[in-house]
DNA sequence: TACCAGGTAACGT
DNA sequence: ACGTTACATGGT
């Protein structure tokens, strides 16, 4: 096969190793594999016949290297959609200067926008996968949410195998949306949580749920209610999903368990945030919800992760 | 055993 | 429109 590849340039602030740093955050993963300096991952565009293995590098910050190492585009608007895919899985378009000069002004970020400068928040580009890592996740601890992620893979995803190694793809609705709720439910996933994701399925494979009808709302309040009508889907669940999908950058999961342990940590307090605190220090980042919270989040995890080298050493 | 985890629905007032 | 409660299930 030709040597089949092309280049997405990004802007600064961007640096890939750290974009990496968080998706190797669990062992755990099981959609993407990171190797070193770059990512391999089993990518369908929407509609195309064949899904490809694509490999992403960065050399120089500057623009994101992708090659075809199985499949190639069938046509133009096919590999228009992958490099779509991309550059929405790495926040690509989005001028990150104003966020960067943001953060780094105030005391309680600023600290974190230093160190993990360059980090664009990572997507989840398809809603399907998007939407059931949420449900997933909900009311769960991380390393469960992606258990229960890689069993559904495992069960119901394509795998594309590639020098002794294994590619998985998220399942597509149509796999899950006939799928036994008995089976599901074998997989650990709660009755609610089964019922949630057979409901988006079916939703989607009917055409009654997109990521374009959504985003073509023009509003990601309107998708939000569009969102929380369906059984299984609250309020943290939609913003979730207008945070890592619809790349909405006010999103703000502000129940989210996560968010209130890292401003915990961050400032100090010997208890949880109350909402009114999570709001008026959230004010200070207005337009960039998303990104603070996500900035936050990561910053749990780099704790944890200092926390095991201290005991290991 | 109790409590928590990147919540939600149902039901009170 | 709000505040409370029941629910489900693995991990620590």
């Amino acid at each position: 096969m030709p040597d089949l590849s092309f280049e997405l340039p990004v802007s600064q602030p961007f640096r890939f190793q750290r974009c990496l740093e968080y998706m190797t955050r669990s062992p755990l993963e099981c959609l993407y594999e990171v190797d070193g300096d770059k990512v391999i991952r089993l990518i369908r565009a929407e509609g195309a016949a064949e899904s490809a293995l694509l490999e992403i590098s960065c050399p120089d910050d500057r623009a994101l290297r992708v090659r075809f190492l199985q499949g190639a585009p069938q046509s133009d608007a096919e590999l228009s959609r992958i490099q779509s895919y991309i550059r929405d899985w790495f926040d690509l378009e989005r001028d990150l200067a104003p966020w960067q000069r943001l953060a780094e002004a105030g005391p309680v970020l600023g600290p974190l926008a230093r160190s993990m400068y360059g980090l664009r928040l990572i997507g989840i580009p398809d809603l399907f996968e998007a939407l059931c890592w949420a449900i997933a996740g909900q009311q769960v601890n991380l390393a469960f949410a992606y258990k229960l992620k890689r069993r559904l893979t495992e069960a119901y995803g394509e795998a594309a195998d590639r020098e002794g190694r294994t590619y998985r793809r998220f399942p597509d609705p149509a796999a899950l949306a006939g799928a036994d709720p008995g089976e599901l439910q074998a997989l650990q996933l709660t009755k609610t949580k089964a019922a949630a994701i057979r409901e988006v399925a079916a939703l989607m494979q009917r055409g009654e749920l997109s990521r374009a009808a959504l985003l073509a709302l023009g509003d990601f309040d309107a998708a939000e209610r569009e969102l929380v009508r369906v059984r299984g889907i609250g309020p943290w669940t939609a913003h979730y999903v207008r945070m890592r999908c619809l790349r909405d950058p006010r999103a703000f999961p502000i129940g989210d368990a996560g968010l209130h342990n890292a401003v915990k940590a961050q400032l100090g307090l010997d208890r949880k945030p109350t909402p009114q605190e999570l709001q008026s220090l959230f004010a200070g980042w207005a337009g960039w919800e998303a990104y603070a919270t996500f900035y936050l989040w990561h910053s749990l995890y780099e704790l944890k992760t200092a926390a095991l080298g201290k005991d290991n050493r």
